[in-house]
DNA sequence: TTGAAAGCGCTAACAG
DNA sequence: CTGTTAGCGCTTTCAA
């Protein structure tokens, strides 16, 4: 019974595989009966279908999808673009959406297209060919001119973190203007006046919808955000501590930094330590994501924190929707919550607050 | 040019699919000349391939892998199985053999089996019905019993961070037992003689491997291991946090403490710091993997590095070499690193050693 | 309730 | 150099 390689034959070594021919021959019935029963569709009486069913658990019959999608026209698969599932704000998206997508029979083929708008766009074609049921495009890089067109030619599409048609794709994403302000917001309310921003990625879209949140801020604070402290740059440690050392070093008066995510804002702490500023005294610092890791900065980051789980969730759900004909014109904005600790304001509250409800895998 | 559906029709909409024949239709000539040209086999006039290609530039041709896939019963498909790429150990190794894998054409199917030995198993057989081509399990938890049989199924295998039967699958792993070791001879050359394990999950194999070298070096150095200061947890943060509180909390005498992986040695450190003890000067704290973040803990965590990006690469490597029915019997043992940080000794040495040259996306 | 025929899009094997 | 035939394992359609 647990032996999956069927009883008959020990199947050892592959290329053994069992088709519905042999199912049909051992059970004594036409290939059309397994497949109904396989199927669990109706049109096979009682008797047949017990002597099919065991059948199939004697040879450890399994279906062969690849067939099935040839005929069918359907793969039961999902196909996942990520831009870096090295950047922790991934892999929780790629965990939502698996979860739900796992409960529906479906298996997600993953595409790590490395910051790289190329590999996003092979990657995408690539879907294609295997003909994936639909795509998930996480925070994709492509613009709309040569993204559009890719995603038109999946049956079902989503996309996180971007606006999108609705003919075209779902769309699931975060309200990054509102997270923004909310991170500038801090930054005034604790005194700080002379406002930085590194900004990420010029071709993210979440990254300028930040900036426009940021801007408009600052703005209605009176506060000023200088063309020049708006500092581009690669979306990991690297990339912020780059940037945050050339920026800090030529304009020493800076005394709030909005980063372009967690990661981006670890390297500014690195770099604020090496130029000796002192943070929060000299300068504070807000990250943006709330990976996992935020917490355990010195100081600990604070940070905006992006429902990354449900991101993936809603985004497989509404996927699923979408193929079966549903939910066209639905989308999904989820809020981002302001997340206060010791890089910004010098004595940070009792750490835990409801905040830290929602996040799995971290103590109390 | 830069059309990718064709310039007959806008094929706007999914499902307007170009086929072989119908490139074949414009080019006149047959499928199979066609099918040459796509495959870039010989035994096709100049001139005919030139206008096969136009065909299929102008019709936006692209081959239906699922269909050649059920005729050449090869799909140019890895599966990946990796416990959980929210442990930013995955990821590492996702990216290692991704990059491997696309250069050679090859797509990979991920899944994320979250620490399920039954997923594990089921994702394997998932593997075995889209006809992947050959399949990496990176640490897997299924035992020998189960996993062997499963993997044998599969044309080639590869286990990742686990010794194998030659004959089922390469395996490419680290010498754990060694990592361990140096781990333990760190903390006594630190002066610690209480020393606790947190051992992880208790089906994983690494984890077996090093407690084997940390009670082999405890012996050797004259030390005592106490069983019951070898504590199992989940390896994450959370599992960290909680093993050490109850750990310390009971055992005060512990003065030294190698973690099962960096996320538990993170859980530790904050354990630590409930309990009021200072790190390094009441306990030592060192973990494994050296993960991106390891640096950036306070203290910043002392670590045993594991080279996951090469492991990845390795694996794929290997897996490559065995679908083509080379390197049977080829073992690889990738020899961890030490690397000492502030949670191990008062004075960390200076950040910037030749430890730190082999990792990406990290400042300096 | 059951089965036979046709074909999804492609490639291997053989013919011309 | 080019084409024809057969068939991968399955499902859809239609007939019994």
């Amino acid at each position: 019974m647990r032996n999956v390689s069927g009883s008959d034959d020990p199947a050892h070594g592959a290329d053994v595989k069992v088709t519905l021919a042999d199912v049909a021959r051992r059970a004594g019935v036409s290939i059309m009966t397994v497949s109904r029963v396989v199927n669990d569709r109706p049109g096979v009486g009682e008797a047949t279908r017990a002597r099919v069913r065991s059948a199939i658990a004697q040879l450890g019959y399994r279906p062969n999808i690849v067939a099935r999608g040839l005929k069918a026209r359907r793969s039961r698969t999902i196909g996942l673009l990520v831009p870096d599932v090295t950047n922790p704000y991934f892999p929780d998206i790629v965990r939502g959406a698996e979860d739900v997508a796992i409960r529906h029979g479906f298996t997600l083929l993953l595409t790590n297209v490395i910051e790289d708008v190329d590999r996003e766009a092979s990657a995408l074609l690539a879907f294609e060919d295997r003909r994936v049921d639909g795509v998930i495009a996480a925070s994709p890089r492509l613009d709309d001119e040569r993204l559009l067109p890719l995603l038109a030619r999946h049956a079902a599409a989503v996309i996180v973190n971007r606006r999108s048609d609705p003919d075209v794709a779902g769309s699931v994403r975060i309200d990054h203007e509102h997270g923004a302000r909310m991170a500038i917001r801090h930054l005034a309310e604790a005194g700080r006046r002379e406002i930085a921003v590194l900004a990420g990625p010029a071709y993210s879209h979440a990254g300028r919808e930040r900036l426009l949140g940021a801007d408009r801020e600052t703005r209605e604070r009176g506060l000023l955000l200088h063309e020049h402290r708006i500092v581009p740059g690669p979306p990991d440690v690297d990339g912020g501590a780059r940037a945050a050392h050339a920026l800090l070093a030529h304009d020493p008066e800076i005394d709030g930094l909005l980063c372009f995510n967690d990661l981006v804002a670890a390297g500014a702490l690195q770099a604020a330590t090496e130029l000796g500023l002192s943070v929060p005294r000299d300068l504070s610092v807000i990250g943006y994501d709330d990976i996992l890791f935020a917490r355990m900065f010195t100081p600990a980051l604070s940070t905006i924190r992006a429902p990354t789980y449900d991101l993936g969730r809603h985004a497989a759900t509404m996927l699923l929707d979408r193929m079966r004909g549903e939910g066209r014109g639905v989308d999904i904005v989820l809020q981002p919550e302001l997340i206060v600790r010791g890089s910004t304001v010098p004595a940070p509250p009792p750490e835990a607050h409801a905040a830290d409800r929602t996040r799995k895998g971290v103590p109390r």
